[in-house]
DNA sequence: CTATAATATCAATACTCATTGATATTAATT
DNA sequence: AATTAATATCAATGAGTATTGATATTATAG
């Protein structure tokens, strides 16, 4: 059966939520901290401190992600640990095959 | 051997080309033009009449997939007809695998 | 109880970029 | 040559959002 984009409904909403994925991942910053998060989980600390970036605008970058459910958070402490919600990032990333695959 | 990101020079490249790359799929409009242009090649009026959207606001995004490689175009007559690149596509669309699948 | 470390929030700024309206270009048709 | 169709370009506007500085919150340590 073939993947039919902008005419019926269901896909019109697959389209939109695609792009919106894609908007999310689609930050130099954001996206290297999904590359961090891929091996290990880290407090913020961690992160901010192995990227050079401001802990104010990681933790900006953090809630962007987590509000797309793209990770998510642990308290430790004082310390918050992220991990990667590898299975989202999976999905999103095989409804993109719709649009570059044959 | 594990695919490292922020470490070393290459996967610091691969990742800021992903990045744009990113930034050029993750727009709806763009991403609906990709989508039209999967199963046919089309001129331009074509896909501004299907996506009903205004003429030059398509020409201003096919600029910008041009301008990426993701499509290419040739003149037939008053038409334009661009078509997809799906090869850079499907290559950019593997590199993004680095930072989902494990 | 106070001080410190880790994180989050908020307001302001700066910047990118999608969209629009108007116009230019190019090719075909009469 | 003049008109029309198809496409591209340009300047201006507006919306969204990344970044920054300052401050608030929360939990541990002394």
């Amino acid at each position: 059966m073939e993947f039919s984009c902008c005419k019926n409904n269901q896909s019109k909403k697959e389209l939109a939520q695609s792009a919106e994925f894609l908007k999310i991942i689609a930050e130099e910053n954001r996206l290297k901290i999904i590359c961090l998060l891929k091996h290990h989980d880290r407090c913020v600390c961690d992160i901010w401190q192995y990227l050079d970036l401001p802990q104010n605008l990681i933790s900006h970058h953090l809630k962007i992600l987590k509000d797309f459910e793209l990770v998510s958070s642990k308290k430790q402490g004082t310390k918050v640990i992220y991990s990667l919600n590898s299975k989202k990032l999976k999905k999103y990333y095989l409804l993109l095959s719709h649009y570059i695959n044959n």
